[in-house]
Parts: structure tokens; C-alpha cells; sequence
DNA sequence: GAGTTTGAAACT
DNA sequence: CAGTTTCAAACTC
């Protein structure tokens, strides 16, 4: 009775098998047509996207609530009903938070026995049951095990269509099993790491993946105390990875570099499958149009607290996920939109972290908010502008901003980034290392920031907080539209303000290398190949790149913005970064004005800064002219940011 | 602390 | 896109 409906069932096989390809995954990346739709679809498919943004609702939910839609589907039309009858139990459980997952532990452990034992499962699933942990059985019955369904289906479906589909179904199935395994493998490490450290992860870095092999697999080390491979012998990691791919068709190809990479250096589950977790958390944060913190109300952080303790103390509050395992963490968790593109390298620099502790420092601490009548609902609220709950601190009335009114508050959070992706997106672009001073030299300003935006005053003169960019320290540009602009940190006209007239002269030199770079970089585009990954490259804090694409985009384009040593002069870490990425990504939007700074002369700045810093690269690459379309800004930015992937054939595999 | 000023956000 | 209104922070007293 239920047994599958073949046209039910086809679109999933299909899916599968399309997205388990290796080589539809590459041509997935590579055409932004694919892209797009996909994405679109996920967009439909929930504002999960959205809801991303770890840092602020890190409840695991957010991950779960995706395979288990999945999941549920699949066992209504597939499964046997007693593996229904077992299960129905657990789907309830599927938007529960991690946390609860102990509880439901043992539960779920008889759940997957029965449903194992109930199921003509193939010996590949005995064996995984059987090795894995009971944390990981669970995990195949969780909610979040859409997979084994899937796996079921699968199977069955292959019995069931034999002939027909068998080809197609047989040569994935294999992968499938795999993935499922890996997917498995992945929750249980999750368990084992505790779900906040992902997070945490994915909030604070995307390039970790990389390089959190080498760090934190001699950190961490399995706590199963064991590198697990898939029965297969493939590495974890990469199933994983296809797994990703499969269900979350945002992921960047770039990503595979780091996963081949893992691969090849044998890293641990652990560490692979804590990366995995980022990824899969970053991928969902691409979705979403960006969680990301308006950095002009940092600065208005009082100074007395520390950085730390009161970021910590702040997300706590607010109900982000603390960051337990690193120091520097913390400020991902204040940032964690514009972070998520975070690079772990920048975590391990020395320099990086004093950078970012800076930063933290800096803008850490959040100012409470007063609202009265917007219900901390509205931009015009401090904590929800920057993505974070209000706290006890707040004087805000009849506040929403809330946990546990976080259905509104996540769809008041949608509808706003459906009029405009960016209104959650870091306000200032700011560069600790001066990687923006490529910009900043162009519009003579000292801040190595830029109001991504720019301000509008028209009687403060830029002078008093009421200007966005004095309050976020950073010197007018010429994306601002401000009247009489004195801006202290650096006039929008002049490359004055602070700076003399050396600063003057290198400004205007800056905008002719600028251009020099700009064609350097086009070349380099499109000889992306010549390009060499650098090592040393780590984005500044504020240009998070998603996933490892920031990392990886920027390692590969370094050199063009180095070759000017005006732009580098300051800090090359960062400039060489920012810069990288972004020149290199401009190069593909050639035409395409950055978002919410269409005025600035593409040529004449690193206009790009805005966009290298964006929270989210996808962003940097959406044209300015589709704020107000949501949704198309979004696909488009995801299809340029696609694009880039050719650029890095070497490290996505084919 | 109340009132005013200011400019961003939201609305039309 | 421009103009207006709403809002809350910044500021002044």
C-alpha cells in the first residue's frame, strides 16, 4: 500500500542521481542557470536561509528543519509502515533542537534497529549501523536522517523499477549509500562536538575548512578516537561533501578543494565532519540574504567591558551560540553574518587575531535599545539590525525581538531582506589591515572602512553620530550623499580630513594604480590558472567570504593587488585579500554595479571593497539595481559568485 | 530626564 | 525613484 508511486518517486531518484554526480555537481556549479533555480527553489522552501544565521538562532533546527522536510516526504510514500509506525514518533522530533537529542537517544536507537532489522536494508547499511555510534543510529533515524529514507527509497525504488531506472539509480545508489553514511557520520560528530561548536564554527570561519585540518585535527581529535572512512574507502569528508552537494546545491565548488584536500591528509572524521558542519551551515547562510551586523552600531559598545566576556556575554544573552572554544571566537558570534565567511586562517594568524580582537574590542559590545514602537522589529532597532536579540539591558517596549518570538522575529527579518537583501549586512565595511585601504586611498580617507552605503546627513556634517559612517568611525565616501561633509575620519570629497597632502597625492595615485590593478586583475581572471593559492593570505575580519571561496577566491589574486604597493602598503594580509577577492570577482560582474554602492565608479575605487567585506561574497556580486527585486539580486549575486568557480578548476574536482 | 535634533528606515 | 512619515538614537539643556 505504500508501496512508492514511480512518478513520486522519480523526481527524488533523480534529484539524487543528478546531484551525486560528480560531474553534475561541477556543471551545477558552473552554470548559474542551475544555480539559480536551486536556489530558488530552497528559497521557497523555507525561509530556513534566513533563519541561518547560527549566531542568532543557533538552534540546530535550522539544519534538521531542511532534511527533515525532506525526510518526511519520503517516509510517508516510501517507507513500510512499520518503519513508519516506529518512526512517526521520531518526525515529531525533527524540529527539536539538538539538544534534546539525548533524550530521544534511546528511542531512537530501537527506532533504527527496527527499522533496519524491518528493512531489506543492504549489508553496507548493517555495517554502518554496526559501526557507528549509537550517537550516529540516531542520527540515521533523526529527523535528520532524511538520508536513509532517501536510501531506502532508493533501494527499493531500484528493486521496483529494476530495468528502467536501474542504470541511473545503480550508479548513484552506491554514492548515495555513501553520502548517507557520511551524512550519518557528520550528525554524530556534530553530537559528539556539540552542535554550539559547529556553529560557532561556521559562524566564525569558512576557510577553516582548510586549514582546520591541520589546526584542529591535532587539536581535536576524534573523540571516537578514530579517522573513519566510509566503507568504501572513501574518505568521509568527500561523501560528506557530496552530500552537500546534494542537498544544498548553494555549496561553492571551492569547497571541494578543501575537502580533496582533507581527503588527501587523511584528516579525522572529526575535523572533516566539523567542517562539514560549517559548510552546510555556511551553505545555508549563503541562502540567506545575510545576517549580517550593522557595524555602525558597534562602535557605539561601551568600552569598559571586555571584549570577550561581553561579546559572550552578549550572545548569551541574546541567545546566539557562546563561544566556547575560541577567545576570538566571540566576535564571530557578534559578527557572525558578516562572519560567515570567516577565515580560519585569519584565526590562527597571531596578527589576524589581534586584528580581530581589535574589532571585538571595538564593536563587540552591543548598545541596548530603547525602541518604543517598532517592537524591536524594525531596522530602526539596534539589537535587531545587528541580528541580535534583545536582552535584559533593553528598554525597548513590547519587544519581539525575542527567542521566543523568534518565528516573528525570523519572518519580520525575511520580509525586510525581501525589500532588501542587504539590510542585514554590515553597514561599514571594515578593514583592520587596511585591505580596503585600496578604497580608503581613493577617497583619502585614514579608516580602512567604508559605510557600505554611505550616509545622508545633511546638518551634521558628518560630525556627530547621527552620521552613520562618523558613528562607525570610518570616513565618508564617495558613496555617501551627505551635505557639507566634515567627516573627521575622512571627508567623502576630499582625501583630506585626516589625511595630508602625501595622503592626498597617494590617493590620487592609488586610483591610477587602481586601474592598473583593475586590468591586472581582469587578466588574471581570465587566466585564472595562473594564479597561486598564498598561503599567508587571510581575509581581513570583515571580508568574510562564504565559505572557502573567500579564502580561496582571494588566495588565488593576491598578487594583482600586491603589485601595487600603495595598496598594500598598510597590510598586506588583508589588502592582499580583499583586494584579491574581490578585483577577481569584480572582474566577472564586469558591468554590474556593487550593491548599494552603484555610484561609486567601479574604476575609480575599490568599490569592491564593499563588496569583498560584504558578509557574504554572494552579495559583493549583486547588482545594486536589484535591491529593491529581492529575490533577483539573490540569484543573480549566487550566479556570479558560481562563475568564479571556474577560476579554481585545479581545486574543485571535476 | 525631558525635549529637540537628526538621519535612517519605512512607507506611500 | 522621490517625497513623506515614522522611528529611535544622539544630542542639548
Amino acid at each position: 500500500m505504500d508501496t512508492p508511486d514511480k512518478t513520486q518517486i522519480t523526481p527524488t531518484s533523480n534529484l539524487c542521481k543528478f546531484e551525486d554526480s560528480p560531474v553534475f555537481k561541477y556543471i551545477d556549479s558552473l552554470s548559474p542557470i542551475e544555480l539559480a533555480k536551486s536556489r530558488q527553489t530552497d528559497n521557497g522552501f523555507s525561509s530556513l536561509a534566513f533563519l541561518s544565521p547560527s549566531s542568532l538562532f543557533p538552534s540546530p533546527q535550522i539544519t534538521c528543519h531542511r532534511e527533515s522536510r525532506f525526510s518526511v516526504k519520503r517516509h510517508h510514500f516510501l517507507e513500510p509502515l512499520n518503519s513508519r509506525v516506529a518512526r512517526s514518533g521520531h518526525e515529531s522530533n525533527t524540529s527539536e533542537e539538538a539538544s534534546k537529542v539525548d533524550e530521544h537517544l534511546g528511542c531512537l536507537n530501537n527506532d533504527s534497529s527496527s527499522k533496519e532489522t524491518s528493512s531489506d536494508q543492504v549489508d553496507e547499511q548493517t555495517n554502518l549501523a554496526t559501526d557507528l555510534p549509537r550517537t550516529l543510529k540516531y542520527d540515521c533515524r533523526s529527523p535528520d536522517g532524511d538520508f536513509e529514507p532517501c536510501d531506502e527509497i532508493l533501494k527499493k525504488t531500484n528493486v521496483e523499477v529494476a530495468g528502467q531506472e536501474r542504470s541511473p539509480f545503480q550508479c548513484n545508489r552506491d554514492k548515495w549509500e555513501e553520502r548517507q553514511q557520511s551524512f550519518q557520520n557528520e550528525r554524530n560528530l556534530r553530537k559528539i562536538c556539540g552542535i554550539k561548536r559547529s556553529e560557532e564554527s561556521a559562524g566564525s570561519d569558512w576557510f577553516p575548512l582548510d586549514k582546520a585540518n591541520n589546526s584542529e585535527n591535532a587539536e581535536s581529535g576524534d573523540p571516537s578516537g578514530s579517522c573513519k572512512q566510509s566503507e568504501s574507502g572513501e574518505p568521509v569528508m568527500d561523501q560528506m561533501h557530496g552530500i552537500l552537494s546534494t542537498c544544498l546545491p548553494d555549496e561553492l565548488v571551492v569547497n571541494d578543494s578543501g575537502l580533496k584536500k582533507d581527503d588527501k591528509e587523511g584528516n579525522c572524521n572529526q575535523s572533516n565532519h566539523q567542517q562539514f558542519s560549517i559548510r552546510r551551515r555556511c551553505l545555508v547562510f549563503e541562502k540567506s540574504p545575510g545576517f549580517g551586523l550593522h557595524l555602525n552600531s558597534l562602535p557605539n559598545i561601551p568600552k569598559g567591558q571586555s571584549p570577550l566576556s561581553k561579546s559572550t556575554l552578549s550572545s548569551m544573552n541574546r541567545g546566539e551560540v557562546p563561544d566556547d572554544n575560541k577567545g576570538v571566537v566571540t566576535e564571530n558570534s557578534y559578527e557572525m553574518p558578516a562572519t560567515f565567511g570567516g577565515n580560519e586562517a585569519d584565526h590562527n594568524s597571531p596578527e589576524k587575531k589581534r586584528q580581530k580582537f581589535e574589532l571585538v574590542e571595538e564593536s563587540v559590545a552591543c548598545k541596548r535599545c530603547n525602541c518604543k514602537r517598532s517592537k524591536c522589529l524594525k531596522l530602526y532597532c539596534d539589537c535587531f539590525a545587528a541580528g541580535l536579540y534583545c536582552i535584559e539591558p533593553c528598554s525597548c517596549q513590547d519587544c519581539f525581538n525575542k527567542p521566543i518570538h523568534e518565528n516573528v522575529v525570523l519572518e519580520t527579518r525575511r520580509q525586510i531582506e525581501s525589500r532588501n537583501p542587504l539590510a542585514f549586512a554590515p553597514k561599514v565595511i571594515r578593514t583592520t589591515n587596511g585591505v580596503s585601504d585600496s578604497m580608503g586611498d581613493i577617497n583619502k580617507t585614514p579608516a580602512s572602512a567604508r559605510h557600505k552605503r554611505g550616509c545622508n546627513c545633511k546638518r551634521s556634517s558628518c560630525l556627530k553620530k547621527y552620521c552613520e559612517c562618523f558613528q562607525a568611525g570610518v570616513g565618508c565616501s564617495l558613496s555617501c550623499r551627505c551635505e557639507g561633509c566634515k567627516n573627521s575620519f575622512g571627508r567623502k570629497d576630499g582625501c583630506e580630513s585626516e589625511s595630508d597632502g602625501d595622503n592626498l597625492k597617494a590617493c590620487e595615485k592609488n586610483a591610477s594604480e587602481k586601474s592598473s590593478h583593475d586590468t591586472v586583475i581582469s587578466k588574471g581572471q581570465e587566466h585564472p590558472n595562473l594564479s597561486v593559492p598564498s598561503p599567508d593570505i587571510s581575509s581581513p575580519p570583515f571580508c568574510r567570504l562564504p565559505f572557502a571561496y573567500t579564502g580561496k577566491l582571494a588566495a588565488f589574486f593576491p598578487h594583482s593587488i600586491k603589485s601595487s604597493p600603495q595598496l598594500c602598503s598598510t597590510q598586506e594580509q588583508g589588502s592582499s585579500d580583499t583586494s584579491s577577492c574581490k578585483p577577481k570577482l569584480e572582474s566577472n560582474l564586469d558591468g554590474i554595479p556593487e550593491n548599494g554602492t552603484p555610484e561609486i565608479p567601479k574604476h575609480k575605487c575599490f568599490t569592491l571593497v564593499s563588496n569583498p567585506t560584504s558578509p557574504n561574497c554572494k552579495r559583493v556580486f549583486s547588482t545594486p539595481n536589484h535591491d529593491s527585486t529581492s529575490s533577483s539580486t539573490k540569484w543573480r549575486s549566487r550566479k556570479l559568485i558560481l562563475r568564479s568557480v571556474p577560476s579554481f578548476p585545479s581545486f574543485s574536482p571535476p
